[in-house]
DNA sequence: TTGCAATTGCGAGTCATTCGCATATCTGGC
DNA sequence: GCCAGATATGCGAATGACTCGCAATTGCAA
């Protein structure tokens, strides 16, 4: 099981501290934190790490498809480690909380409709808005 | 058939000449507009009207629910008419053209989905990125 | 250990969008 | 039709997320 920082040392990507610093906050993070977020959680291990190099360094893993960049309609990027398969969002809408959940079913749904309508599939999104059930 | 005009004034919602004009552009856009080309169409009918009314009128009409605000990952939003059932979007990676489609298994499998997870969905987004079939 | 290209922090710059405010425009009641 | 007051407009300035330029620092290969 290969880490973040392996992936990044393959391709020979130079590993400086506050990448480290930065691989070390997303992938010991469970939410889905946005860019002020993850510099507020860098700082605590390295109270100088700017801002731009938080951007820099999440735009160089997303680039690197290490990590997600995900829009969910709030004017903000927010982040997580790219890892295991697929998986889709739910938020809810009065908390902000974050559900994920994959689903076989609708994934392959996806693949059908793109490629009736004649496209190879690269990227998709789905986000769901929902409210909890009340009773 | 109500007009988006007609709707307006029936929910008591002044109507302006500018506000006609962001309405008419609106219905007469058969593609997805940002805002800057919502402004361009709009000052062909009227030169003056400023970007700040545009925006304003297109909040406005989405509050109303009258007109669909998207996100395409390109950094701004994107305007349409909210007419007819509901539709989701493929955005051709290699051309940006945006394609409609509906599918009604789809739409199920959303709601069947956010209901095993507790939740009433409210809202939705799904947005399917392709690159065409070459043969 | 050294050299130099890659990276960093900083502050300034972008870009889409929103706001404050003085002026202009609606619209309901006469 | 006309008026008053509430609303909407245009303008430019402000915001907020993100990116860039640059001089100083740092990683890493030899």
């Amino acid at each position: 099981m290969k880490t973040l920082v392996d992936k990044c040392l393959e391709k020979g990507v130079r590993m400086t501290d506050a990448r480290r610093i930065v691989i070390k906050v997303i992938q010991s993070s469970q939410d889905h934190p946005d860019a002020y977020i993850v510099h507020k959680r860098a700082k605590e291990r390295d109270p100088t790490i700017s801002f731009a190099t938080i951007y820099r360094t999440l735009k160089l893993l997303e680039d690197m498809q290490l990590v997600n960049r995900h829009d969910f309609g709030d004017g903000r990027s927010r982040y997580e480690e790219m890892y295991k398969g697929h998986h889709d969002h739910l938020i809810n809408l009065e908390t902000g909380e974050i559900i994920e959940f994959q689903n076989e079913a609708l994934e392959q749904l996806k693949r059908l409709i793109a490629e009736r309508l004649g496209y190879d599939l690269r990227d998709h999104r789905l986000e769901l808005y929902g409210i909890p059930i009340s009773t």
